[in-house]
DNA sequence: GGGTATACTTAACACTGTTAAGTAGAAGCG
DNA sequence: CGCTTCTACTTAACAGTGTTAAGTATACCC
């Protein structure tokens, strides 16, 4: 019975197909300026055959967004973990993160720029990629209380407060791009050394 | 020669309402999903008579953000201009921030977590409202400065690390106000004491 | 009172995401 | 092979969007 098994590899390269047209053009383009149109021409079918694999547009940007947002988890995981001072892994994971969300402006503003819940069923659904990143960065977070290095913080307060920071400049810097922003590097250094200190004080 | 004038104030008159009518249906809807045609209808007029009024959907959205920025600039300078500490006065003026962004969170979503910039030309033009009020909290930095209270930091670095601070608050909290946040009290003076702090040292 | 400017409306365009209905062809089965 | 059924896909259409061009009635000016 080896048919279905080849129609389920066609159906899924076309998916895959579907997935790269998309990415490339949300990615260059802006969430709103795709259309499903486009999409649809850029590999080459009807528009109606993406809703064979996808629900929605919504469903097609988040599909993206999970596989994209997947990468930054394993990286995190891998700095997070990585031997040596806790505070000091922490800090690279929260510059890895900002450095993420300006690789990848697109994504970051569609999953953590962009109001999720309004349905409160899919709370959890909705920003899922992003947040298994951020419940990384808190284990990061309670290691370093675990080892005593942030004393009279508790991990959600300090987890919250680092993620919005990170979150902060990321944003900013996507939002408002020609800003007469002072050195990158500089305002990350600044942010993330003056809390990492907050913590430790 | 009364009669222009009466015009004038008729034709104000009109453009008043449709203000009114539109920052209601923003402020309950969020931009995308109010259209020129809700709004014409609330004011009972046709929707191209809009047009007669604002160049477009966008412009319409700014004229009212810039109002309530415009709210928003005059609260900062009455509290970092108050007497006392320059530092407790930038620490209630990021506070006020933060609330503000809350109290009308589809004006700050908008004005500061919208990407702004495609147009090159009308870069100081597009979130001038927003960007008001961060050049008064620079003044605040500035002040603190002067008062030699934050050595080892320069204004532009300082005020803009102050501003991605209480944004990057504010914005998660709008975008993902059902996440299991830890009291927004607790996190906003961890997040701004340590920031301070660290200008500090 | 006749001509002109003003304020507004109606109709339409080009586009959007999405769905219902239709079609060619392969698969399954006698 | 021949018939039916299922699968993958397309065509046509709907309801809605922001926006513009063209038309209309009314108030103003002389």
């Amino acid at each position: 019975m080896g048919v279905k098994e080849r129609r389920d590899r066609q159906k899924n390269s076309l998916r895959k197909e579907i997935l790269d047209a998309a990415r490339d053009l949300f990615a260059s383009q802006g969430y709103e300026n795709v259309t499903m149109r486009k999409v649809a021409e850029k590999i080459e079918y009807s528009p109606t055959t993406i809703y064979l694999h996808f629900q929605d547009k919504a469903d097609l940007m988040r599909s993206i967004c999970e596989e994209t947002f997947d990468r930054l988890s394993r990286k995190l995981e891998k700095i997070l973990q990585s031997p040596g001072d806790p505070v000091e892994c922490l800090k690279r994971g929260l510059r890895a993160y900002v450095d993420f969300g300006l690789e990848y402006p697109q994504h970051y503003r569609v999953t953590f720029m962009t109001p999720h819940d309004v349905d409160p069923d899919d709370v959890l659904v909705a920003g899922s990629a992003g947040l298994k990143a951020f419940s990384i960065l808190q284990q990061g977070v309670a290691d370093c209380i675990r080892a005593g290095k942030f004393p009279n913080v508790d991990v959600a307060s300090a987890s919250q407060a680092l993620w919005a920071t990170a979150h902060g400049i990321t944003s900013l810097l996507i939002s408002h791009a020609s800003f007469p922003w002072v050195s990158r590097e500089k305002l990350i250094n600044l942010m993330v050394d003056s809390m990492l200190q907050g913590m430790a004080a």
